[in-house]
DNA sequence: TTGTACGCGTTATCAT
DNA sequence: ATGATAACGCGTACAA
């Protein structure tokens, strides 16, 4: 059977179009008994109202687009199911797009989204290192956009993200009373903000500690697993750090692997705190102390932020900027029992 | 700035809104010098044809739709993964939805996306429970859909399926050889299809191996966490089962977590194995074995699949079903030393 | 090669 | 309360 739509509503019924299109809407007018039938038929036609047309006409889409760096992330998909949860319950659809780190991609997403096909974006951002400026340069108005966990700080909009500085403060300061001397920071790019407010917290409770900062125990990490499984083997061998400190997760498992092959005992030998969210980190031989981000929460946020810009655009601060915490979890990869 | 559109662009070139139309596809008759013009000023105002114009004027979306049972799930992530890979390298955006297992939401986007939303669906499905043929009974054609590892076997669609058969008959004979006798499989919904498959996996290597099969050892798990450790732990103190096979990666993590509370050594006192895709099973205390689901991939199979279906509607064979394998990753949690 | 005119399905405005 | 009509932006058949 072909597509039902509105005329052959109408024709099936004996209405005009209009009268049809009335019944679905909640204001016009329309006698009850008429917009009974048209509701009785569109059921047993199974009639579905095509989405373009109304976009089209409306000018909006009910659909919002999530850009993230990475889908096959913990930390992603979390924040992914808040999303959905808050736009499912609004009737709004949710598209997905991965940058997988490249900028190009992102500016890319951005750009081709605005032709209607969302009406707002969430974003966690992917190219620190370049010119964000594009975000301004869009043709027509930008978009309503809030930024997740990385943000551009040269981009005024709305933003929710955790309190790093102060996590990474605490998670440095918890190493340090473990009786840690030498910590080594695991970055994985310095010149994300986010890679700066965290090494800042680093650097903040170093001093504070009177514990001297040495550049050399910043080791920055790439996106290869491999790569960084070798490299760390030979950094923990050169540098005998008694401590580790991970921007992120996967360094944290970086290092696990790498303290396996070259036989070095957690939490004895080295101690090992990391950002996280992984549910399972208990599990983890030896379980794994976290920093552990609200991941599920930094998505239900923005999109509850994001669905007010789109009803009350001018209630929403563009400055605005919410924090939400997250949790030192102490397990044994940094006790010293 | 407002919206630019072909409208635009025409005034603005003092051309015909079709011809300018035409500069942006490929067949048609137009000069190579005004459609350069054309292109050039497009870049300058960076002009965005609009989707839904395009869709409702072509009758397709260039999108497609992926439901899943739920988001934050590392299996699922890595499919959906898999599947925007594929789907962005076409051209291709992706709508997600998560049924959160409910399987009304199931059949609510199913009936929605058939507005033109969307081109074709794939879809991990919640509801063996219940009756599947709200799929066959759409108004119109039903969208091209692929199934992939949880499938309605009453429906006939192209699907992506591991060989859970053997994988559990592989896990089963693993736990045997070494040295298990009690052996409980851990259901997490015996009616689904997925789940009598690997049951009857479970099954049969029991019997190959002259083991004594015990209905009491199919422990029937719900999908609240808590409620699941609770439930093991119980169920372990009373059957004292010398292995455990999981047929979801998350019940491998709450027989561990029971396992620590209860005092059961794995793998001394208890071996465990389980269905997982995780990466970092290695790492667990004790390294989880597991049959290795290529999860991505099987997205990637899945998407490809579709995207055949999309471009040569007769050329795939609905009855297609294609079967990756999985692995056997025999690790510390089953072993014997 | 370019322009004119129409229709995709919907909704809002205006008329009846 | 209902119907006729125009418009959203785009793409194509047809005309020029």
């Amino acid at each position: 059977m072909d597509n039902v739509n509105i005329k052959k509503l109408a024709e099936a019924l004996r209405l005009s179009t209009s009268t049809v299109s009335r019944a679905f809407r909640d204001n016009s007018d329309i006698s009850k008994d008429t917009k009974e039938r048209i509701l009785a038929m569109a059921k047993q036609l199974n009639y579905q109202p095509n989405h373009y047309a109304s976009n089209l006409r409306e000018q909006k889409s009910k659909t919002i687009a999530v850009i993230v760096p990475e889908l096959a992330n913990n930390y992603f998909s979390l924040a992914i199911q808040g999303i959905e949860r808050v736009a499912s319950a609004k009737g709004y659809h949710i598209l997905v797009y991965a940058t997988n780190d490249q900028f190009e991609k992102e500016v890319s997403f951005i750009k081709h989204l605005h032709n209607g096909r969302a009406d707002g974006i969430i974003m966690s951002v992917s190219g620190e290192a370049n010119d964000h400026n594009y975000l301004n340069q869009l043709s027509k108005k930008r978009l309503p956009l809030v930024f997740f966990d990385r943000v551009y700080e040269d981009i005024v909009t709305p933003r929710v993200i955790t309190n790093d500085y102060d996590s990474s403060f605490s998670a440095t300061k918890h190493l340090i009373q473990q009786g840690c001397e030498r910590i080594a920071y695991l970055a994985v790019n310095k010149t994300l903000s986010i890679g700066k407010t965290r090494m800042q917290g680093y650097i903040d409770a170093l001093k504070k500690y009177k514990i001297p900062f040495k550049e050399e125990l910043i080791i920055d990490c790439t996106n290869n697993y491999k790569e960084n499984i070798d490299l760390l083997k030979q950094a923990f061998i050169d540098l005998k750090p008694d401590g580790v400190f991970t921007s992120v997760e996967r360094l944290a498992f970086a290092t696990y692997y790498a303290c396996y092959d070259i036989n070095l005992s957690i939490p004895k030998d080295i101690k090992v705190i990391g950002f996280s969210s992984l549910e399972i980190a208990p599990l983890l031989n030896p379980a794994l102390s976290t920093i552990t981000q609200p991941a599920s929460d930094l998505g239900k946020t923005a999109a509850e932020m994001l669905f007010k810009m789109l009803e009350n655009p001018n209630e929403v601060n563009p400055d605005s900027e919410v924090i939400l915490k997250s949790k030192l979890m102490q397990r044994e990869s940094t006790s010293n029992a």
